[in-house]
DNA sequence: TCAAAATGATTGAACGTTCATTCAGAGCTT
DNA sequence: AAGCTCTGAATGAACGTTCAATCATTTTGA
């Protein structure tokens, strides 16, 4: 432990691991300290209560997300080839880092996830409609509202995902073949 | 309040309006019961402990849901049909029951979701694969693991039915066309 | 150059609150 | 009166949060 923008970084990882494991509820101050190697007072210091500290912990995620995602598309490709590179960036950044997609998963469905959330985290959520208004314009895709879309797409990524950490070796054995279901998304939201 | 049953009812009714509004986190023993109009104690006649309570919640909203849904498929139909009916019944079904989508969403995201669960209320699970199995069989859709059928259709219907319910006034406006989202997974899972 | 002072992070015991759960007694039905 | 359901105050554990005290680091001033 160095800096304090590391300790910081270690109170986020720790509540982001207590909740992807035992939810909101079972990720309580003290165990968020002790996982973190600090006091609970500390925590304060960092964030001004819990609630403050789970949409640090989003706001920390969400950032990683969109560098991960965002930060690697090439708009100038034609927008097949970026959407397969999209699906390609977002599973990838999903199964090597399973608390983040645990932490997202609860927190997008649950009442934490808010408008205002958004709008305080612009950056990942105006990338996403961009990059579908994108594939509007171009004709590559079905002209249809980018938040349906939205949906369709990344709830499916995150989907397959949990899938693939899940019962991947399962799944491995009856030879399914993870690799077709991009092109099935693709086929739902083609131009005709 | 007349019978047991529907004690227990209000109950189950009262857990799931506030983990819907509120999180599990958020829904104390002590709400439930003032929301159900009973003491805190006579919970305890209805179940176990409260983590017993959140299953049963649970267990009651799963068969909801193959009632609603499951009972009103006809596999004499064509698959396609089937298909298009099974979309417009759990639609409906998620729109009608607000809380119900609100509780199945964040429940089926959270660490209470285990395999087990699923085991111990199979009539609902059970019968999706099936279904699905039965559209491979007949060669009406792709050859893909149920699972991940299964993943892409309901998903996608749980979040179109919450957008619909969140942003249907704004996107009513700007002349969204909700009825094109079950043609494009369509698009997706059918046979080439 | 170096002690003294200031700064600010860190600690963890302590606090007040809230929680899930219990249970003795009351109420109701048969 | 027997056998239940129901009540809600009581219980103790667990929680989020605070804060006086401690510690480490930096700044000051002679």
């Amino acid at each position: 432990m160095e800096t304090l923008q590391e300790k910081r970084i270690s109170i986020i990882k720790s509540g982001m691991e207590l909740i992807n494991e035992h939810g909101f509820h079972g990720c309580p101050i003290s165990q968020v300290a002790k996982k973190a190697g600090v006091a609970a007072g500390t925590i304060y210091t960092y964030f001004e209560n819990k609630e403050d500290m789970i949409y640090g912990i989003f706001k920390e995620v969400i950032q990683k997300q969109y560098k991960a995602v965002a930060l690697k598309d090439n708009p100038e490709l034609p927008f097949q080839e970026r959407f397969f590179k999209f699906w390609e960036n977002i599973s990838e950044f999903y199964f090597q880092n399973p608390e983040i997609q645990g932490f997202l998963d609860q927190f997008l469905k649950s009442p934490y996830n808010t408008e205002e959330v958004h709008k305080e985290n612009p950056s990942w959520f105006e990338w996403t409609e961009n990059f579908y208004l994108d594939g509007i314009r171009q004709g590559a895709i079905k002209d249809i509202n980018p938040i349906i879309l939205k949906i369709l797409v990344n709830e499916s990524a995150h989907s397959l995902a949990k899938v693939k950490r899940n019962f991947g070796k399962k799944l491995e054995k009856k030879k399914v073949d993870f690799s077709s279901y991009p092109f099935m998304i693709w086929d739902a939201i083609k131009a005709n």
